[in-house]
DNA sequence: ACTTTGCATTGATATTTATCACTATATTAG
DNA sequence: CTAATATAGTGATAAATATCAATGCAAAGT
């Protein structure tokens, strides 16, 4: 199912970006109308970096993987997006480009609104700005804490801390299907694959996760939350 | 010199925020009579990470830098700040408390405005709002480019790539005195002190650049960009 | 002048991490 | 079912980077 509108109202929508809430009713009407809608099969990509931000982006459905795209191919998983994430970044406010590529991990339902809207918004009601802002600050500040991790810790404490933040932020589970392959575990948490099965390994042999197929288990979360605090 | 005001109207000032252009001159008048001045000596601190984001700083002279405080007491400076630069990050519209410290690198003229003012305006003037988004999007971007270069690059392209930053967007001259300590400018491209010694002698022996007591000079722009640029 | 202190520099070494080559195990296409 | 392809896993090795231990050097204080 694709196309236009489909008569259903974004601010009845469950799944609806939170700083929607800030506008008339007659704002959502026209966000409504000017709605297009469309599905993606995991491993669909929804925008690449590079692609104009004609549209803001939000799932109604599924998860998808947000990505830097670096030197030789090789990537940075920024964030696992679900329904309610903007998916627009900070490229909309500078040079109107996309920095990041968004490619769905399930099936994926997303909707398309016209930027031009959201910006018209912005310039028309202040409380939907700040809410803009607020959107935008809060992902900077992750991006801070991503990169000192990143930077600064070691593999197991990366690891430690990226299989907390699928459990917590992502699964609210600490059994979760984590749908990303070891390659992209390695992109979430920096490093090489093999070094992903290497440390997840360890980690069962302490007792501190199991892995069941493609199902992990934390067994151990305050050990875990002492690897990823130590580095 | 410190205190209140001084009867000097930011709408003049040659270093103030690009985004007090989209201020009314009666917001501009208000702005002033609310700006607080205080000089720092090098080395001292502007504020602090954890601290209330209760004013927007600018600088009127002087250069800071701006950094994240890590894991163990390790460091990673995010930027130099000049004036016009706008110094109260992400946190304001999070948690109203700053997430990155600022210290002053030569002695440093800073404006101090109340940050509810500052706010206000993001309500009350479109405009105001969306420079706001414009600038903390601008900054959101560095970050991500930031982190691409420190978590993919090996140590001589971080090097290259914090030595051109220094001489283009930080001091707009191929021989500049960086400020920075060895230790500093490993904080700044994500290397041992140790490391930043043994790369800017290597990259002084292939005639890259040449020091002179504390001063750097850029001898082959265009191989350092290649050393960047290959990571 | 003489100590003290902090930074710069150097070489040696240890640690961390990536890469390579390969096997095993699924999963999919024909 | 079977070949083909992708992912998972393993061990050995190489590369990158941090750490440690000295030494030199220069600014600042007494």
């Amino acid at each position: 199912m694709f196309g236009k509108g489909l008569d259903v109202c974004c601010g009845s929508c469950p799944h609806a970006w939170p700083n929607f809430k800030n506008l008339s009713s007659d704002e959502i009407k026209e966000l409504s109308k000017h709605r297009f809608q469309s599905n993606f099969s995991a491993g669909e990509t929804i925008f690449k970096a590079g692609s104009p931000t004609s549209s803001a982006v939000f799932l109604s459905s599924g998860i998808a993987k947000v990505y830097l795209e670096g030197f030789d191919g090789k990537k940075i998983i920024l964030n696992l997006a679900k329904p309610g994430y903007l998916l627009a970044g900070p490229g909309n406010y500078v040079d109107s480009t996309h920095h990041y590529s968004v490619v769905a991990l399930t099936d994926v339902t997303a909707c398309f609104i016209d930027m031009n809207l959201i910006k018209s918004y912005v310039r028309k009601n202040p409380m939907f700005a700040e809410g803009y802002l607020k959107d935008i600050s809060g992902k900077s500040l992750r991006i801070f804490y991503k990169m000192m991790s990143l930077v600064q810790k070691k593999m197991p404490g990366r690891m430690a801390e990226g299989l907390l933040s699928l459990a917590d932020e992502v699964y609210g589970a600490d059994e979760f299907n984590p749908i990303l392959s070891r390659q992209e575990l390695g992109e979430l948490t920096g490093m090489a694959k093999e070094n992903v099965v290497r440390i997840m390994k360890e980690f069962c042999n302490e007792g501190i996760i199991s892995t069941n197929g493609s199902t992990i288990t934390i067994k151990d979360k305050d050990k875990l939350k002492l690897i990823s605090a130590n580095g």
